[in-house]
DNA sequence: ACCTGAACACCGTTCAAGT
DNA sequence: ACCTGAACACCGTTCAAGT
């Protein structure tokens, strides 16, 4: 009894994970809280904060690699975290996807990868751009991994062959060895 | 007199241009064409359909690099040619990575580079994803750079220092190398 | 064949008024 | 402080009816 953010963000997912992204209303959420639709307002300030929020739950469950590992190992583990958490969250990649271009988000994706690879000897631009490459190869594959998915549940067995779904892993090892091509070679040992 | 097809396509891409993505609704292209809304339903199915040719109107301007060049040149001024080509419509980012979710595009945009990667020597899988990382990495940091846009349009001068202009340029790099690095090698000599 | 008029079932957001 | 009720200004889509 009685709203409050973290409530309002809770509903909020748990209709992503029934029903999608689409279905994710200011109403229906209100109608999950058993609120008038105007109640929400009160506790945020309009929708796209409130998907920020989504957003921001969902990303703060990626885990940064333990055990001081190579960097090369240390990249493709964190995609495959990344990878994982989105994978687990229906419409997650739209979703994040949004926020991010909305600049709302309050988690930075790629704040660990970016710092990693900083200590690894890459310049800051390098860097930056390494990970925000990885970032959107792993977000736009699973934007369209996903959205097919809705398709077919709903009967619409696509055209497309579906995108075999190694692709994903695929792209992210091309801009990993693109980066590890950059760094300050460090000789094998540890 | 008499609405069409490609007309209704053009008024909606004037409303892009003019407005935005968020301004194009089939109410507004009707108002536009001094129709009614529910007429647009006899040319095209739905807004999707709509958006979808929209977004082919536009992938249909990027041209292939002509000159038999070496592989790695040819990859960084594709991706140039539709750097360049999406930079020239509002919000064309979002739309069509909008339009590849929905699987509902008529033009393949990765085609051409992935047919050239196919006769450099690289594996099928390889060139798909390589081709398919390239697309994200300019779609992914294209949406972000024109809602920034937008949003600086509105006198909200974002948080975030921007975007560097340049790490687009740099993120289509690291892919190409790292695609590059697979390409079986031929002597340097033509 | 092609378009109008009007409706249906929704949206996000605001805001007086209540408690 | 927090929520209700009701409105405002929109959406995409459908469909009888007209021409």
């Amino acid at each position: 009894m009685g709203l409050s953010r973290p409530g309002i963000v809770a509903a909020a997912i748990e209709i992503l994970q029934a029903y999608g992204l689409a279905d994710v209303t200011m109403r229906r959420v209100a109608e999950t809280l058993q609120v008038q639709a105007g109640a929400l307002y009160w506790h945020v300030p309009n929708k796209q904060t409130l998907l920020a929020l989504m957003s921001d739950e969902i990303l703060g469950q990626v885990a940064t690699p333990d055990g001081a590992v190579v960097p090369g190992e240390w990249l493709t583990s964190w995609s495959h975290q990344l990878l994982a958490v989105l994978r687990s969250y229906r419409d997650s990649a739209e979703l994040v996807s949004a926020v991010l271009a909305s600049g709302l988000g309050g988690v930075d994706p790629i704040a660990a990868p970016r710092q990693l690879l900083c200590q690894a000897g890459a310049p800051e631009p390098v860097a930056a751009a390494a990970t925000h490459a990885l970032l959107q190869v792993v977000l736009g594959s699973l934007v369209v991994e996903q959205s097919r998915a809705q398709l077919a549940e709903l009967g619409v067995s696509s055209a497309e062959p579906a995108v075999d779904s190694g692709a994903v892993e695929m792209g992210i090892q091309l801009v990993i060895e693109g980066v590890l091509a950059r760094l300050p070679k460090e000789d094998g040992k540890q």
